[in-house]
Parts: structure tokens; sequence; C-alpha cells
RNA sequence: GCCGUCGUAGCUCAGUGGCUGGAGCGGCCGGCUGUUAACCGGCAGGUCGCAGGUUCGAAUCCUGCCGACGGCGCCA
């Protein structure tokens, strides 16, 4: 092998390279043989081209015979002359002088057809699949524009604790862990947290893994997401839906010009993104609840939206919408009640269209001591647990409001994917801790 | 927590009471200078999920267990 500096796939696809002698390295994707030829196809981070040996063309017949007998998923290293090549997928190949065989892979398993159950088992092998690559960049991007756009709109990062003492929101849900003498568990929300944060860095975020002991076996639940939650000191309502709708369309957008590639492969047309313009459209619960009754669906004043609701309501829809003004006994004690009609809370959930479902959760936070002590009691709820919290409201308790995303229902809409275990390298479900 | 489906070769499946349990893919050997999930010839590969029962005889019927998948509810 020479010392030519190795090229990216993605740098050899773009053209430039053509009939240039062009070394790179990767991992076989596809590859057959017929009789004095190999055909390989070589996989890298950054995508795939195919590289073409004729033993007559080799300078070493050993470097064919490596060739021939690497399986897929070898590392290897390749050198040549980069051509346009109308046959190959891609549209150029690298027509292959020298092949080194870093390590011959043994037989990998996952060919052709696989069910959900042995790629799951396969796992750590099957997130090098060309799909769940596209859709980790997807992901990569979205972190990267939330925390652009965080950054210019003068939010803090910080970084709120896993590990906590006693239950923020239903504790039924909750992981236990040992800690020490002592029960501790995984967090389900640092919205609380975040909360006291505000008092000295006024609008904050996180982005953490949020743990959910509930036995949901549906495409949009894990039991380990990841979430991304801000809090805003001096905001009511009103100004935590425009900060909702202007980060998503924010994300929506950078994802749609840094991603293109991988959205077509997935068959996702990037235009979809650049049409998430603000403003969303708004509905209060009443008129959801009017537009279901029209649609032939009968709730009672009171009911939560289930998945097919969710579903009708977007349905129509290109943007995602805001359904606002929750009744009371269906949303958490830290909600602030509307002081116009007390039925209600100042409250938001973002519903993603395409029926991808719930992706945000908003609300502004009860500013008042006492309905705090008031909501937490009908709720037979552990004051003392609470006491750290209470005391936000009284040291210059003031206005303010936060939410919650779901960064992986957020990625399987933008990517269209079938489900939400395609968001996530190692996702974790109720039937699921390994690999 | 509830409803449903499925466990047979490394993988995807056929076989549903009767002779030695099959195919395709993948692998190995051989052939082939333009393959695209290549093709042609040959070879190897099995605890029929586990346990018990019915029967002259069970992959096949029954009971229990285990595992997985799909959906509902709950949520982000």
């Amino acid at each position: 092998m020479s010392e030519l500096p190795f090229k990216k796939v993605d740098e050899l696809l773009g053209g430039e390279l053509v009939g240039e002698r062009v070394r790179t390295r990767g991992w076989i994707y596809r590859t057959r043989h017929k009789g004095k030829m190999v055909f390989t196809v070589i996989r890298d981070s950054s995508g795939i081209i195919q590289a073409t040996l004729f033993k007559g063309d080799m300078e070493s017949e050993d470097d064919f015979n490596d060739a021939k007998k690497a399986l897929v998923e070898s590392s290897v290293e390749v050198e040549g002359i980069l051509v346009e090549e109308p046959r190959a997928p891609g549209g150029y190949e690298i027509q292959v002088r020298r092949f080194h065989v870093v390590h011959f892979a043994e037989i990998f398993p996952i060919t052709k057809d696989q069910s959900e159950e042995f790629l799951m088992d396969k796992r750590h092998l099957w997130v090098r699949s060309r799909r769940l690559t596209a859709i980790a960049k997807i992901k990569h991007s979205l972190f990267k524009a939330a925390r652009e756009w965080f950054d210019e709109q003068g939010f803090y990062e910080v970084t709120p604790p896993i590990l906590t003492g006693s239950a923020a929101e239903g504790g039924a849900t909750l992981f236990e862990v040992k800690y020490f003498g002592d029960k501790a568990y995984l967090s389900q929300s640092a919205q609380l947290y975040l909360e006291a944060m505000i008092f000295s860095l006024e609008n904050v975020y996180s982005i953490t893994p949020s743990f959910r002991a509930e036995k949901s076996r549906t495409r949009k639940h894990l039991t380990e997401f990841w979430h991304l939650e801000a809090e805003e000191a001096w905001t009511g309502l009103e100004g935590n839906i425009k900060i909702q709708e202007e980060l998503l369309s924010h994300i929506a957008h950078r994802v749609a010009e840094w991603n293109r590639k991988e959205l077509e492969f997935l068959g996702r047309d990037p235009k979809d993104l650049l049409k998430i313009e603000t403003p969303f459209p708004r509905y209060r619960y009443s008129e959801a609840l009017d537009n279901l009754r029209k649609k032939g669906v009968e709730l009672e004043w009171g009911d939560d939206f289930g998945a097919p609701e969710e579903r009708k309501l977007t349905e129509d829809e290109e943007l995602p919408i805001f359904v606002t003004h929750w009744p009371t006994e269906a949303k958490a004690f830290y909600m602030r009640w509307d002081p116009k009609d007390t039925r209600v809370v100042l409250n938001d959930d973002m519903l993603a269209p395409e029926g991808y479902g719930e992706i945000f959760g908003a609300s502004e936070r009860e500013t008042d001591v006492n309905h705090l002590i008031e909501r937490l009691k009908a709720e037979d709820a552990n004051i003392e647990d609470y006491e750290w919290y209470l005391d936000l409201r009284r040291y210059g308790s003031v206005q303010h409001s936060g939410f919650g995303m779901g960064v992986e229902r957020v990625v399987a809409w933008l990517s269209k994917a079938e489900h939400i275990r395609e968001t996530i390298p190692f996702p974790r479900t109720p039937s699921r801790i390994r690999p």
C-alpha cells in the first residue's frame, strides 16, 4: 500500500477525484465474485462505494485472493483508480490495484431475511445498517440544532441529577435503585430541578435520559428515553408556546438542510420539514373535543385522548398542533390553574403530524405555595418529599413556564420511522434490557 | 394490567397424527471478466422453545411454563 491519505467515501462520490489514484477504508457491505473479478461494496461512516477488482489489473495476486475470501463486514483498505461508472451503485467505483484486509470477519449473522426479534438480539451489529445510521445522524442534528437555537436565545444548558431521592410524578412508574442503605429512583423528569435553576440563570434547558417503568408496548414508548426540557422565568403559557414552536421549526429546518441524503434514504421528503413554519395551529381542549365530535368520536369532558383520537386530530394537519387548557384533574399538581376558568390548567401538549403522537408536554407552573400544598394533598402525596420544591415558592416566586420534549418521538417523526426503537441505538423496553 | 399472534437448520419459512423432517438465503468446494438480493454444479448443517400427558406411533393433539412480537391503556 502507498502512503496516500485515506479519503472518505462521500469525498469519492463527489466526483472531483475521478481519474486519480485514491485510497479509502471501511467495511465490506456486499461482496460477490465472478471468475477473475470481485465486486465489493465498501461502507464507511459517510456512505457506500463499489470497489471492483480485475485479477489482471491487481498489483498483488495475494490481494486478489484475500478479497475473494473476505466475508461481509471484514474491515479493509483499498487503493485504486476512481472512475465514473454508471453500472456501479452511486455512479462511481474504484478500480482496485491494492486490497488489504485489516480483519477477516466471521460469518455475519444478519442477512437478507430477519425477524424483529433476531435484529434486536443482534442490535450491536444491526446498528451498522444504513437505516439506523441515517437515523442516528438525524438525531445528532437534532441535538446540534437545539443547542444552537437555545444558545442564540440566551438559555443556559444545565445538568440536573439522574438519581433522585423521591418521586416527582406518579410513584408507580419509577425505577428503584439501591443507594447504599437507602432507596433512590431514576429520574423521570428534570423539571423540578430546572425550576430551582431559573432563580439564578432565568432561562435554562437540559438534555438527559428519563426513565419510566411503564409496561407500555407501543411504537412510541421506551423505558429509557432522551428528554429535552426547558424552563423559563418571567414567562407565561403564551411565551412558552412560542418557544416550543420556534425551537421545533428550527430543528426541522436544520435537519432538512443538513440531512438531505439521509431523509431521502428514509423516504422523508425534506420539503415536508421545510414547511414546518410558526405559528402552529392551537386548539383549546374543549375545541379539540368538538372537532372530534364532528369526526364521530364522542368523549366526555375530562377524558384524555388515546392514540386513535390523536391520529384523528392530526390527520388533516401538515403542522404539529397544540392542544391547550386541559382539565385540571387530568394533569399534574404543578400546573397553574387558569385564573379565568379553574376547571382547566395553563398547559399544552404538542401533537406531531401523521400520528406520531405527543412530542411536547408543557405548562405554566403554579406559583402559590398554598395552592401547591392543596393539590399535593388531593393526590395523597407526601408533603415532606416536596418541601424543597415548595421552598422555591417561598423565596422570590415568579411566573415561570417550561416544557419537555421526547427526543426519540421527534426523531421518529422527522425520520418517518416505523417504531421509536429505530431512533435509539440500544432501546430499553419492558422486554428488552440487552444487549 | 388487558387482548392477540408466533417459537422447526445460522436466518426466513413450509411441513398439522404414519416410511430417513424439507426449501430458499447464508457458509464451504468448483466454474464463470460487469456483478447489482448475480448465476450454474456439488457438500455440510436439526435438543422441531422447555417440561409433562394422550397414543401402537407426536414437530403435529392436550396441559403447564418460558421467550418474543403486534396492539390497547398510561405517558414524552
